[in-house]
DNA sequence: TACTGATAGTCAGCATACTGAGCAATATCA
DNA sequence: TGATATTGCTCAGTATGCTGACTATCAGTA
């Protein structure tokens, strides 16, 4: 019988894994407490000021049930601020604060090393190689799970 | 700035969100309720019958404090067992049951399914190395998560 | 304008994952 | 043998991620 832990979903499971624990390691050894997840969605927020929920979900590929709780988290930190939108009242604005901007920036190095480290087992060459394979099936996949990327809209 | 949905760290968690959603869709629409955990969980019970559950966790890298959730769904669905072990009273033996070798049976051209869809953008070389270039990661990375893989040890 | 459908956000509930702590039992070694 | 360390398992707490349902609001149209 084929071994389960050579297929490609177990794979998948196995690299994220790695992924968030290197990150997290990185980060709180740089004095940080943010998740692989609230750092997406904070560097989101600062490049795409003002921009409602839904938004912010699409661009980084989050459900947006799962948004509330990240940003819940981000405004509890101190790092972004939730305004209701004077144009829909349904919609909350996003922005990140001062604190939110000073923590990605000194934080960058941490979450550059991550990077480096989840792929030291490999050649530059494979790294890219690597990164390009998965942005294709991604790409392939991507309207196979609730949570899409979104290009931008507007 | 660089995107930060072309770093390594955010492919991970995209391909593996595009890994669970197929595998449910797929196993779903076979008529049966399982996730990928429970599945790599029960296929690895099947092949190592009696062992107890850190050695599980081991082969299939879940964290051990994981691991007893899922055991505990596979039994309440009747597809496996959870006994005291004779030989450590510590310890949990865990067989299959003749319902969770039937759903196994069953659920494998489902599984088997989602895998070729996972990859469906790729063409069969292109797989090969997506999956030749992770499994090289992921062994050079094996040690930086709470639960790395096991070789069966004993 | 009144109706209908779509959209933004939240919530409850469930299933991974992990941290850290704790209990019971086993192993090790002075 | 007796103290110490280790191991197997569980639990409480937190953070994703999803399903499905619900409210409030908006948009389009008859």
């Amino acid at each position: 019988m084929k071994d389960n832990n050579d297929m490609p979903g177990h794979l998948a499971r196995r690299f994220q894994q790695i992924a968030v624990a290197v990150f997290l390691a990185e980060v709180e050894d740089a004095g940080f407490d943010l998740t692989p997840v609230q750092y997406a969605a904070l560097a989101t927020i600062k490049a795409n000021p003002g921009l409602d929920q839904v938004t912010l979900a699409g661009l980084i590929a989050y459900d947006r049930t799962t948004i509330t709780g990240v940003i819940d988290r981000l405004v509890q930190k101190g790092l972004a601020e939730r305004r209701a939108s004077s144009r829909d009242r349904r919609a909350r604005e996003l922005e990140i604060t001062d604190e939110g901007r000073r923590t990605l920036r000194k934080i960058t190095p941490a979450v550059e090393s991550a990077q480096r480290i989840l792929l030291r087992g490999l050649s530059a060459k494979e790294g890219e190689d690597l990164m390009r394979l998965l942005r294709k099936a991604i790409a392939a996949g991507n309207d196979l799970s609730r949570a899409p990327l979104r290009e931008t809209p507007v």
